[in-house]
DNA sequence: TCGGTGTTTCGGA
DNA sequence: TCCGAAACACCGA
C-alpha cells in the first residue's frame, strides 16, 4: 500500500516491467498498455480502449480485463470511465465497493482530474489519437 | 459448455 | 429521442 501511495504522488511508475504478463491474454496486454499511455491527470473510457485494442466491440473485454487486472492501481485501472464519463463502477479485492469508488475519485482527483459531481471533466479525457 | 462481466453501439419505433 | 437487443474476448463454475 505504501507504494501504491507513492505511486499516486506524483512518482512515475517503471513497473510495468515487473508485471507478469504471462497469465495476461493478448488482448488484456493490449489494453494494459494502452492503459499505461495515458498520462497522468487524463483519464480514458472502455470504448476508447477498446479501439485503442483494435476491436471497436471489445469494451466488455476491456472491462473484464480491469476487473481481472494483474495489480490493481498499478494499472491505472482508475483512470478508465464509462463513456458518459462517469465513474462506473470498480472495485479492489479486499476493499469495500464503495470505499474502493471513493479511493478512485479521490486519487483522480489526486492526479489533477476535475470532477463535476459524479462526472469529469471531459477536458480530462485522455484521446489516443492526438 | 454456458452464462456473466466495472459496457457500448446500433437499428427500429 | 428512447428503448431493446446484440456484440467482440475472456473467466469461472
Amino acid at each position: 500500500m505504501k507504494v501504491v501511495k507513492e505511486l499516486f504522488r506524483g512518482r512515475e511508475i517503471d513497473l510495468l516491467p515487473m508485471i507478469n504478463l504471462d497469465d495476461t491474454t493478448k488482448f488484456q496486454r493490449i489494453v494494459y498498455t494502452a492503459l499505461m499511455r495515458i498520462p497522468r491527470g487524463k483519464v480514458s473510457t472502455y470504448s476508447m480502449l477498446a479501439r485503442a485494442s483494435g476491436c471497436r466491440r471489445g469494451y466488455r473485454t476491456v472491462g473484464n480485463a480491469l476487473s481481472s487486472n494483474p495489480i490493481p492501481l498499478i494499472i491505472p485501472c482508475h483512470r478508465v470511465l464509462r463513456s458518459n464519463l462517469k465513474i462506473g463502477g470498480f472495485s479492489i479485492p479486499g476493499v469495500d465497493e464503495g470505499e474502493a469508488r471513493q479511493l478512485k475519485r479521490r486519487i483522480l482527483v489526486d492526479e489533477g482530474v476535475k470532477f463535476e459531481g459524479e462526472k469529469v471533466n471531459p477536458k480530462c479525457l485522455w484521446k489516443s489519437k492526438s
